[in-house]
DNA sequence: GCCGTTTTCGGCCCGACTGTTTTCAGTCG
């Protein structure tokens, strides 16, 4: 389901792009890109709102809130319309070039009617950018050079493929001598559930010899830029990654910055300013006699803007400031709080390992419980029958002596067919300790048929829980369709919970969602999803999705006493 | 275009690096 928000923050970033192309005012063009932050991280969806409401949002104002007005009414904001007419859309999206901004795009289309990235690679292999004021030589070779690097796509990545890209570099640069701190800031420090480049922040008296180091890792592929306090690699897979080493006494005011978000960063930077003082990534000064006042600790730079400690998966200005000002920010769930798994496979069915071997893996990790949730017979590809799965209850009934600190339950990962039924009736069900449900097949059924298949589910009172809700691969399939206010009702209302599926892949539900559904007062499993012993640590992905969403233990039920969750697990059942 | 415990007008985050130019604008994060 592509959220309105979505579409609306598209529409407003594209307003905002042609304003700066057009020149004029660029704090105009600024407060649309304010705007598109604020629609975006908004945690509900924005198609219901009327304008008031609209006006409520920061950084919506009079005008935005009409265009979004308009935008539902008519499908179109006669504004943007006219500007689009003025502007070919192939000019805007030369910005996408690295090195080319909104300047240098409209100076090309003013000076030389370019408006595509073929028309601009054809007039460089002319040599007709040689007569355009600021283009150079160099400037000709990073156009060619970036178009090369778009069409090689070297998009986004998932997280855990960043995660540890990035875990390996801190080891190696911790170790440099002098270095004396060292590790991964930016969206990946904040969990965000793709991650566009890494961030390494380093400290060191004298730069040199870890700037050096970096430059020589064997996965760097080309230094995009070396300077004396940061340098930008390319690794040989194509992932841009930027190590800033800053002295030890700023590395407070230095993570602070660096993990971001941009919109978190502003906002500080204002209080900072009307406070008489300056926020930089080396600390924060006072403005009159350019004293330093702190740095060291992230601790200290908020204390100083009057503020708690904000965990970084919060950084996104999404109210994190207001509530931190006001002492209410959300004690966050945390990997520790995780007591168990509730959606895991063995290789009965598509899982890589036995059963022994899951189970004694969960018990490793100090798990208080463990679900073992097969698939159920009705994904035929699976070959699951009602003996396989009564026999396997018996193992895990056998193997649950060999552990008497860890619970196991027996389970299974239903699947919800295209009318909302699942595998088995009652009395079968009525076997398990929980179900999980998913959907894994009608992925493009219309929205309201979607919509009363997921309910269908959560009324059945023997489903405990919505595996993976949207059914999204992330860059490879989109979410289902379906009206996620209804949705969140229907968990709500039947104790139901909702899936975090921690999956790098799925991250599902994802962070936007889990704030909307939370309003509604829904309860959540974070879950793997493992089909392999080596799956299970992926649980720290989903409960990073899970801070991002502002969850706190008791939004979650795989972090309450076996006790509370068997309750939870009844669902009202006689 | 947005916003307000100094403001309904006059502000609006800060710094590194590059390429071009000779003191700086543009881009990026």
């Amino acid at each position: 389901m592509a959220r309105s928000n979505d579409e609306v923050a598209a529409l407003l970033q594209e307003y905002a792009d042609l304003l700066a192309i057009t020149g004029g005012d660029r704090f105009k063009a600024r407060a649309y890109e304010k705007a598109v932050r604020a629609v975006a991280g908004y945690h509900g969806d924005i198609a219901g709102l009327d304008i008031k409401q609209l006006r409520a949002i920061p950084g919506v104002g009079k005008s935005i809130a009409d265009k979004i007005g308009e935008y539902f009414e008519h499908g179109s904001v006669q504004a943007i319309e006219e500007v689009r007419a003025r502007i070919p859309a192939g000019v805007r999206q030369l910005m996408a070039i690295p090195t080319l901004g909104p300047k240098k795009a409209a100076q090309l289309h003013h000076d030389l009617g370019i408006s595509s990235i073929e028309e601009l690679v054809d007039a460089i292999h002319h040599e007709r950018l040689r007569d355009v004021k600021g283009f150079g030589p160099k400037t000709e070779q990073n156009i060619l050079h970036g178009v090369e690097l778009m069409q090689q796509a070297g998009d986004r990545v998932l997280i855990n493929v960043a995660m540890d890209l990035a875990e390996e570099i801190v080891t190696g640069l911790a170790a440099v001598t002098g270095c004396s701190r060292c590790t991964y800031a930016g969206s990946l420090r904040r969990f965000r559930e793709t991650i566009g480049d890494i961030d390494i922040l380093a400290a060191a008296e004298n730069p040199g010899p870890v700037m050096k180091a970096f430059r020589d890792l064997d996965l760097v592929g080309e230094v995009i830029a070396g300077g004396e306090k940061k340098t930008s690699i390319r690794t040989t897979k194509g992932l841009q990654v930027d190590l800033r080493v800053v002295p030890p006494q700023a590395w407070g005011a230095a993570l602070q910055y660096f993990t971001g978000s941009k919109g978190h960063n502003i906002r500080t930077r204002e209080m900072a300013v009307h406070a008489g003082l300056k926020l930089s990534e080396y600390g924060i000064f006072d403005v009159e006699t350019g004293d330093l006042i702190v740095s060291e600790t992230e601790e200290e730079v908020y204390r100083r803007l009057g503020l708690p400690w904000i965990p970084p998966t919060l950084r996104e200005d999404r109210g994190e400031i207001e509530a931190a000002q006001r002492d209410e920010l959300p004690e966050l769930v945390t990997e520790r709080d995780i007591r168990g798994d509730l959606h895991t496979h063995t290789d009965l069915t598509d899982g890589v390992s036995s059963l022994e071997d899951m189970v004694a893996t969960a018990a490793a990790r100090g798990y208080a419980y463990y679900a073992v949730t097969d698939h159920a017979p009705n994904l035929v590809m699976q070959r699951m029958s009602d003996d396989k799965m009564l026999a396997q209850r018996e193992q895990v009934r056998e193997l649950a002596a060999r552990y008497p600190k860890l619970t196991l339950l027996h389970g299974t990962e239903l699947n919800i067919d295209a009318d909302g039924e699942v595998d088995w009736g009652p009395d079968f069900l009525a076997g398990f300790d929980l179900c999980v449900a998913s959907v894994h097949s009608s992925f493009t059924q219309p929205r309201e048929q979607m919509t009363r298949r997921l309910v269908r589910a959560c009324e059945n009172p023997y489903v405990n829980i919505i595996g993976h809700p949207t059914a999204r691969l992330i860059g490879r399939r989109p979410p289902v369709d379906a009206d996620l206010d209804e949705l969140f009702r229907a968990c709500a209302r039947t104790g139901t919970a909702l899936e975090i599926n921690s999956f790098p892949d799925r991250l599902d539900l994802r962070d936007e969602h889990i704030l909307w559904a939370k309003q509604h007062g829904v309860k959540f499993a974070i879950n793997s999803d493992s089909h392999s012993t080596t799956h299970l640590a992926a649980i720290r992905y989903g409960v990073g999705t899970a801070q991002r969403g502002w969850l706190t233990k008791d939004d979650v039920i795989n972090t309450w006493p076996l006790s509370r969750l068997k309750k939870f697990l009844r669902k009202g059942r006689a």
